[in-house]
RNA sequence: GGUGCGGUAGUUCAGCUGGUUAGAAUAUCGGCCUGUCACGCCGGGGGUCGCGGGUUCGAAUCCCGUCCGCACCGCCA
C-alpha cells in the first residue's frame, strides 16, 4: 500500500495515529538539526518533519531529495507546536520514522506553486507539471464538475447521451474542416465534425426525442484567447418543441449551474432581439451589466453644415457617465484608440458637460449650445458627462460604438467578475449577404427554421428574413446558440436554393439529410453550450486555454509534443498524398 | 493574410538617447542555523542578449530580414 492517507485530510483527530502519506515535495526548509518538508498531493499539504530523534536512515535519505520528488514516508500524527492557519491541515505534522524515494525529480523549469514564477509559453511546454500547480488544477475539477452537473441535469429531463461519428462527411459551408485521408478510400477524406448538427437532427427523425452530448468539435480557423481548433460543447437537440420550450429547458441548466457552483441566483433572463442588441448596444452579444446605451443621433445632428456628419448614413454616442473631466490629452489618447484599424472609425467627437452647466465640444463651429443640448438631452445626460460620437456606416458605425462602449465600462470599473447577467438574443437574421461572392450565407446553418411569418419574405427580400434561432449570452460573451430546425423537406429545399445551391449539389452533400426528411421528421430544435467558454466565465479566466488539460497554443501548435509534425514518406505513400508546400 | 507588443541567466525581468567585465530577484550548488511554513544569514556557479545580415572604431542597444510567443482585425455556417 503506497499510502494511508492523502496530504488533505488530516486534522488534530488523528493525532498519535500511525499514516503513511506519499506525493511531491513542494518544498523543504532545512533549519541545521530540522527539516520541514511540504508533501503536495491533488488534495492538499501536509508537513513532515525530520529532528535528531529520527532514525538514521532517514536522516540519510534526506539529504538526498529535493523539489518535486515523489516519496512516501511514515510517520506519526502529532499536533504542532506553532501552527499554521492558512493550511487546513496546518494543525498537526508527521512525525517521520521511514522515508523512502519512489521517484527522483530533475529541478523543474519553473517553481510549481500556485503565484509560478514561470510564463505562459514555458508552462505550456511543461504542461504537466503546470497541472500540478493547485489554481490549474482547480479549474480542471471545476470544468468536471459542471460537465458532471449538466449531465445530471439532462439525464433527469430524459436527455439520452447520444455519441456522434468523429470522422464524417466535409461540407464546404462554414467554417475550415480538419480533414483526414482515408487509406482505404484513395483519394478521399473525412472531415472532423464542426458540430454533429446533422446528425442530431438526424437522432430526431430516429425519435430519440431529447439527445445531448459533451462533444468536440473541430474548426480549422485561427485562434484567439477564446477560440481552440478543438473545443467542447454541450449539445443538444428536442423534438416537438418551439423555441420558447428550449430556452426554457437551458435558462433551467444555466440557473442550475450558477445555483450548484457559485450559489447565485439568476433573477432575470430577458430575451431581447437582435436588432435591439444591435441598435442598443453594438453587437449580437451585448454587455448588459451596465447601461451606457447607444443612442442614435442621425436625424438630430445633420443638417448643421458639418459635413462629416452630413455625409454619414448613420450618426451615434455612448455617455460615459463621469468622464466629463477627461483632458484634452485623455481625448486624444481616446481618439488614437478608435482610430486603430481594429475599430477603424475615422474620428471621435465628444461634447463635455461640464460640471458648471456648460458644455465644450470638438464641433462647437458648427453646433450652436442649443442644439449641443438637443444632442446630450437625448442621453439625459448630467454635468460631469462626456457624450462620445462617431459616425459613418450604420453596421460598422454601430459596432465600433459597441466597442468604445465595452472599453468605457472597464474604464469606469462597471464590468465586475462577480456579477453575471445573462440574456437570450433571438431574432437573428436567417441570411447574411457576402460582397465579395456575391450570395447570401446562412447567419446560423443552413437546417435553422425562418420564422414563419417571414417566410414569404425568402422570394421577395432575402436579407429581411428572421430566424428562429437564438444565443445564450452572459456578461458579453456568446456561451451558446442554437435555433428551431427546419423539418420539412421542401422547405429544406428551398433553403440551399435560396443559398445558391444547385439540387445536384444540393443533394450531394445534404440528400441523405433531405431524404430523411421524407420519412416522418418530427417538429425539432437544439441548441449548442461552449463549454470551455462556459468554464472560464465561471473560473473568472479570459482565456479558455486556463481550463483546457492540453491546449493548443496561437497558432494551433501543441508545443508540448510539437503537433503537427510531419508523417513519414510510407505514411504519405499508403494514404495516397502527396506534399506540395509550393504554394 | 494584416496590425500591435514582446524574445537578455533554469525562471521572471531591468539594461535599449550605441561605449570598460551585461545586472536584480528567484531557482540551483556549498557552508551555518532546532519550530520553519515566501525560514534566515554567508558564499559560489550560471549568458549564442532568438537567429541571419547591415550601419559603425565599437551593437543587447540603431536598420533590414527571419523565426518564435501573446493580444487583436480578417476568418470563426
Amino acid at each position: 500500500m503506497y499510502r494511508t492517507h492523502t496530504c488533505g485530510e488530516l486534522r488534530l483527530e488523528q493525532q498519535g495515529k500511525e499514516t503513511t502519506l506519499a506525493g511531491w515535495i513542494q518544498r523543504k526548509r532545512e533549519l541545521g538539526g530540522m527539516t520541514f518538508i511540504d508533501l503536495r498531493d491533488r488534495y492538499g499539504i501536509t508537513q513532515l518533519v525530520f529532528d535528531e530523534n529520527s532514525p538514521a536512515g532517514v536522516r540519510e535519505n534526506l539529504k538526498k531529495i529535493g523539489r518535486e520528488y515523489v516519496i512516501q514516508a511514515t510517520g506519526t500524527v502529532r499536533e504542532r507546536s506553532s501552527k499554521n492557519k492558512n493550511l487546513p491541515t496546518g494543525d498537526i505534522e508527521i512525525d517521520v520514522k521511514k522515508l523512502a524515494v519512489l521517484s527522483p525529480s530533475a529541478t523543474p523549469p519553473f517553481t510549481i506553486e500556485d503565484e509560478s514564477d514561470g510564463g505562459d509559453d514555458i508552462r505550456m511546454k511543461y504542461r504537466y507539471l503546470d497541472l500540478r500547480r493547485a489554481p490549474v488544477r482547480d479549474n480542471l475539477i471545476l470544468r468536471s464538475k459542471m460537465a458532471h452537473i449538466a449531465r445530471s441535469y439532462l439525464n433527469e429531463l430524459d436527455f439520452i447521451e447520444t455519441e456522434t461519428p468523429v470522422l464524417m462527411k466535409s461540407t464546404p459551408e462554414g467554417a475550415r474542416d480538419f480533414v483526414v485521408p482515408s487509406r482505404l478510400n484513395p483519394g478521399e477524406f473525412y472531415a472532423l465534425p464542426q458540430s454533429p448538427q446533422i446528425f442530431k437532427q438526424l437522432l430526431m427523425v430516429a425519435g430519440f426525442d431529447r439527445y445531448y452530448q459533451i462533444v468536440k468539435c473541430f474548426r480549422d480557423e485561427d485562434l484567439r484567447a477564446d477560440r481552440q481548433p478543438e473545443f467542447t460543447q454541450i449539445d443538444c437537440e428536442m423534438s416537438y418543441v418551439e423555441q420558447e420550450d428550449v430556452l426554457n429547458i437551458f435558462e433551467g441548466l444555466t440557473r442550475h449551474l450558477f445555483k450548484k457552483i457559485k450559489n447565485i441566483d439568476i433573477s432575470d433572463f430577458p430575451r431581447m432581439p437582435y436588432k435591439e442588441a444591435m441598435d442598443n448596444y453594438g453587437s449580437d452579444k451585448p454587455d448588459i451589466r451596465f447601461e451606457m446605451k447607444i443612442k442614435e443621433l442621425t436625424a438630430l445632428a445633420k443638417g448643421k453644415n458639418f459635413k462629416v456628419f452630413d455625409e454619414a448614413e448613420y450618426i451615434g454616442g455612448i455617455c460615459a457617465t463621469g468622464c466629463g473631466d477627461y483632458s484634452r490629452k485623455q481625448l486624444d489618447e481616446l481618439t488614437e484608440w478608435v482610430k486603430r484599424p481594429q475599430i477603424g472609425a475615422k474620428g471621435l467627437v465628444y461634447i463635455k458637460c461640464n460640471v458648471d452647466g456648460s458644455i465644450k465640444s470638438s464641433v462647437d463651429k458648427f453646433y450652436t449650445s442649443e442644439e449641443l443640448q438637443s444632442l446630450t438631452n437625448a442621453f439625459n445626460s448630467q454635468p460631469g458627462d462626456l457624450i462620445l460620437i462617431l459616425s459613418g456606416k450604420r453596421t460598422s458605425t454601430q459596432t465600433a460604438l459597441g466597442t468604445l462602449r465595452l472599453e468605457m465600462g472597464s474604464r469606469l470599473g462597471l464590468r465586475n467578475k462577480d456579477t453575471y447577467r445573462p440574456l437570450w438574443v433571438i431574432d437573428f437574421p436567417l441570411l447574411e449577404w457576402d460582397d465579395e461572392t456575391q450570395r447570401f450565407y446562412a447567419m446560423h446553418h443552413p437546417f435553422t427554421a425562418p420564422k414563419p411569418e417571414d417566410i414569404p419574405l425568402l422570394d421577395s427580400g432575402p436579407g429581411n428574413v428572421r430566424a428562429n434561432a437564438y444565443d445564450l449570452v452572459i456578461n458579453g460573451v456568446e456561451i451558446g446558440g442554437g435555433s428551431v430546425r427546419i423539418f420539412q423537406s421542401d422547405l429544406q429545399s428551398k433553403m440551399f436554393d435560396v443559398l445558391g445551391f444547385t439540387h445536384e449539389e444540393a443533394q450531394n452533400q445534404f440528400g441523405f439529410l433531405m431524404n430523411a426528411f421524407k420519412y416522418g421528421a418530427p417538429p425539432h430544435a437544439g441548441i449548442a453550450f461552449g463549454f470551455d467558454r462556459l468554464v472560464s466565465m465561471f473560473a473568472g479566466l479570459d482565456s479558455i486555454r486556463d481550463v483546457i488539460a492540453f491546449p493548443k497554443n496561437n497558432s494551433g501548435r501543441d508545443v508540448m509534443n510539437d503537433a503537427p509534425s510531419p508523417i513519414s514518406e510510407a505514411q504519405l505513400k499508403e494514404l495516397n498524398v502527396k506534399i506540395d508546400l509550393s504554394n
